[in-house]
DNA sequence: CCAGTCACTTGCATAATGATAGTGACAATG
DNA sequence: CATTGTCACTATCATTATGCAAGTGACTGG
């Protein structure tokens, strides 16, 4: 996927999907986010060919996602644990995970998630730090922001309603 | 990238990803959230081969996340429009924007988020929506749910951390 | 009639993936 | 001390997907 136009790059989500958008990239995390640390942990979990797995966990410790570090001297050993960034994708796979748990799943969702302490059940939703509300499609707009390029504010130069297209006539 | 497992056709991240996880297409619906509906406005944005642009649209028909809908008689011709399914995903992409803010933008954030209405700055952040607590790494567990095969109960009996790999001896 | 717009499709070279097998370092077992 | 086993890979090769470029067909507007 070889994105050129200047305002590609600078979109945070396309940004992020550089480093998190290929095949495997985002369930690799998630097992590492279960506890899975070694090279097998992570082959016998996904099932996934060694080839593409040494592959992206080469990519992801490059990123900066994970980091190696020996476990073991006398083979040596390494483990590939989340660094703090990598770890911060969780809340992003926690919406991923509800939207799944809403839309593809007719029997319930499978899986569900539990305040660690207390087991009881929780429900992530994406919402604003200060007011809490809500923050879903046609609530939030996107303007550019202090990191912009003068190209991209140009091309921008207004806020932008995210959300979905109204039914007005075209 | 084909999966196999039982207990990996059940997780919901997972099966979102086989719906979202391929090459483009969470920038499709980027950019379907702002706004695009024509083929032409997808191609131009994103300055991706017709022909990929061609059978993503085409899967995210099928799967429900875009509707299409002729939108010009004369030469027919037509729109693809977010369905609710599709626009739900609002979040997923607020959560990877916040990621990619905070981790990926040195100079600041290239795109922000703010209140359609105000104007005013806001900071996606996933929280449970019922204590409105942050649900971060560590912050929260997963465990075999209501719609969960009986296979899965077996493998994962209890609930499971959902965080980085504490720092234990392994 | 001719150029232009729009939404694609086709063909082909290149790249990535999936399946399978093999390697090298060591440990434990017999 | 030979054999088997574990772990973390690398190598090979067929299959699949992508990127690029060009072409098609339906029409509009001049």
């Amino acid at each position: 996927m070889r994105r050129k136009s200047l305002c590609e790059l600078e979109c945070p989500i396309a940004r992020s999907l550089d480093l998190v958008g290929e095949a495997w990239t985002l369930l690799i995390l998630r097992d590492a986010l279960l506890g899975a640390t070694r090279f097998q942990d992570f082959q016998e979990r996904l099932g996934m060919p060694p080839s593409t797995l040494s592959r992206r966990l080469e990519q992801l410790t490059e990123q900066g996602l994970l980091e190696r570090s020996v476990y073991e001297e006398k083979p040596v050993r390494e483990r590939y644990q989340l660094t703090e960034k990598g770890a911060d994708l969780a809340p992003v796979l926690l919406a991923l995970s509800a939207w799944g748990n809403r839309w593809l799943a007719p029997d319930g969702p499978p899986l569900e998630c539990v305040d660690p302490e207390t087991g009881v059940l929780v429900e992530p939703v994406v919402v604003d730090r200060r007011t809490k509300r809500e923050l879903s499609a046609g609530r939030v707009a996107l303007r550019a922001g202090g990191g912009a390029s003068r190209e991209l504010k140009r091309k921008l130069p207004t806020q932008v309603l995210f959300g979905r297209a109204s039914e007005v006539a075209p």
